[in-house]
Formats: structure tokens, C-alpha cells, sequence
DNA sequence: GCAAGATCGTTGACTTGTCAACAAACGGTC
DNA sequence: GACCGTTTGTTGACAAGTCAACGATCTTGC
């Protein structure tokens, strides 16, 4: 499932030459970050393509399907609700609906309804689902080193970390509460 | 059309929990750059979500679209054959096909054969294509700004700029000369 | 206690991408 | 100059996501 990308060069035309310009001449308007917003986007591209194919290619996962199961298995009980479980792996409810689909299908999950609120239902990741995301697991951070981490030095990392963190967070789906499972049955 | 995404957290699970931990004990093996990692992939999500969002609301055009225009107005003569077309926008031939014939059933883009290579096709951008590229441009590059580049300053952009080109360079295709039309026509 | 509204997960219809297969055209070799 | 392999763009069949609508359930105000 290589992400559709979106990519390269992103930015804008110049607003109209004026004149004595000939046709073919330039149209970017180059704003000053503008280097940085590409080199964001083509990096994206690509190595989320690499590593799609890697995962794909050794284990029959794709990159969401991998994420989905990794954040099972790092909430509590190794259950999370379908809500939830949408929110982290960014997609749709209809979305989520669907990969647990597969993932269900495949035997990595199973559906359990949530013992406090009729209407939910917690992905719950089963044994062969922890297996199999712990053999993924060696491919993926194997490529994410490959790829990122081997490229950049401790500070190139903290640099990132905290330049894309203050550019991500504001975004965020605003600061609710949105524990993971259902509470536990008593009151 | 909002990107796939795949997101938040992508790291990996820790080998096996050695007898003395409890069962729900975290199981992220948290290596040193993974929190940058989870940076990027975070902003990467969130903002190409609300910019494409934007586009489509104020224009009805997608960020791949936008793009692929962007590509054939910066190109000579306003023109690429799908073939380069493809590469730049990171798709698939057929993918190409299917957005090049959405534009032009909006009136944004003309096939046209090419001189020198009977199988070849080019997308040249119309007038109104144009037209609508520059209108679209200016509602994104506002949301570049807005998201990204307002919350950097010039050291951040930098880093970003070169740690992320140090990343994504090596996974280009291949250095390729790949000129971007035909050829013009005489010998 | 109960009606009105919000939320949850699923489904149908659709969009946008992929891959495999194709015909047409190119490019080199003999 | 005819053949053989490659490249080009399109197509059919499919994959994986979206949105809108739905029934079931929860929650809140009265």
C-alpha cells in the first residue's frame, strides 16, 4: 500500500509576469523556507515507500496495518477501543472498521465488546498478533535505522524533534482526555 | 483526498518481557531517534490532512492535483510528458493517466502526441488550468505558512532543510537525466 | 423516568490509487 | 531492413481509504 505521496515540489506561481518576462521563464515563487517544506515532503515520500515495500514484501503488512497493531500492543491489556485506535493510527472510524477487518481475518486481533459500554468494541491484539508484529518489527526499525536514524547525528535527531514536534502538536486533535480501553467494569 | 497517513507512533516491540515484568508493561523499545521519527511521520500526517482539506474546500482541487499542476507549469513551455510527469508527482504510470484525465475533464490540461516519439503524450497546461493553479496557490502557500513555516525560524528551516535532504537524497531515482518533454523536433 | 440529542461501530456507494496485461512504437543487432 | 526486447500510455480488476446514513446505545435536562 505505497502512500499515495503527494510530493516533490510544492509550492506556488509567481503572480503574474509582467510583461517584458518571456512565456517560459520561471514560476515559483521561492519563498524562503520553501527548501525545507520540500525536502519535508520528498523525504516523506520516500522513505515511507521504502519501508511500505520492505514490510509488505517480508511479512504481508502494510505500514497502517503495522501501526494498528503497535498500538494495540502498547495500550493496557493489549486492548484498545475501535474509537481510539482510529484516533492514533489517523483514519477514519469507517477506516479503522475495515483494518481491524483484515487484521481479524488474518488472526492478529480480535473484536471483544466493551464489557461498560454496549456500543463499543475493543480490538484485542491475540497471540499470533503479537508475533507477528514482533518479526515485523525487526524489518521496520531495521529500515527506519537504514533510512533515518544512520543518516543523522544526535543533534540533527534533537533538531527535528523538537522543530517537527512544535509544528505537529498545535495541530493535534485537540487536548481531550480520550482514555484508551473501556474503564474497568466496576464503578 | 486525505492522505492515508499512517501514523503516530511507528517504533517497534520490545524482544520478550523477561519473566520479571508484568504483563502490561510497556513494550515500545525506545531507541534513542525514535522519538524524532514519531515527530515527522505526526507533523507529516497532521499537516498534509489539513492543507489538503483547505485546497479541496476552497478550489476543489486535491494536493496531488495541485501538485501535478505545479509540475507542468514549472516545466518549458508549460508541457511533460506523463512518463516524467509520473516520476515528479511520485506516482504510477496508470496513476498518472487517471489524474491527467480528471484535469482535463476540468479543463485544466490538454493531452497532446508528441513530435518525436509516437507513443509518447504530454500534458500542456491550458490557460484556465494556469488561471486555476495561481488562485489555488495562494490559499496553500497560506497554509504552509500557517502550519509550518510561521512556527520555524530561520535555524530550524535550515537544520530541517539539510538534515531531511541528507535523509531523502540518497533514495532518489537513481541521478537519471531525464529531460522533461520531447526533444524539440528537428535533428 | 423519559424524550432529545450525541456517540459508537458498521455498511453502501464512491474515489483514488495500485498492479498486470496490452497494443503500439522505439532502438539496436544481425 | 526485419526481428527482438524495451518503453509508453491506457485499461480492467482490485485495494484501501473517504463520507453519509443507519440502528443501537449512552447521556443529559426536565
Amino acid at each position: 500500500m505505497p502512500s499515495p505521496s503527494v510530493s516533490p515540489r510544492i509550492a506556488a506561481v509567481a503572480p503574474e509576469s509582467p510583461a517584458a518576462v518571456p512565456a517560459s521563464a520561471a514560476v515559483i515563487a521561492d519563498e524562503p523556507g520553501i527548501g525545507a517544506w520540500r525536502s519535508f515532503l520528498t523525504a516523506h515520500a520516500r522513505i515511507t515507500r521504502r519501508l511500505d515495500e520492505e514490510l509488505q514484501a517480508a511479512h504481508g503488512l502494510s505500514l497502517a496495518e503495522y501501526d494498528a497493531l503497535l498500538q494495540i500492543a502498547h495500550a493496557p491489556g493489549r486492548r484498545v477501543r475501535m474509537n481510539v485506535l482510529a484516533e492514533r493510527v489517523i483514519l477514519s472510524r469507517s477506516g479503522i472498521t475495515r483494518l481491524v477487518d483484515r487484521l481479524e481475518a488474518a488472526g492478529a486481533v480480535e473484536r471483544s465488546a466493551c464489557a461498560t459500554d454496549a456500543r463499543g468494541q475493543e480490538a484485542v491484539l491475540t497471540p499470533l498478533g503479537l508475533d507477528r508484529l514482533r518479526t515485523a518489527s525487526a524489518t521496520h526499525l531495521e529500515g527506519v535505522r537504514r533510512y533515518f536514524l544512520d543518516r543523522l547525528d544526535a543533534a540533527d535527531l534533537d533538531g527535528l524533534e523538537t522543530s517537527l514536534g512544535r509544528v505537529a502538536d498545535p495541530l493535534g486533535p485537540g487536548a481531550r482526555p480520550s482514555h484508551e480501553g473501556c474503564p474497568p467494569a466496576e464503578a
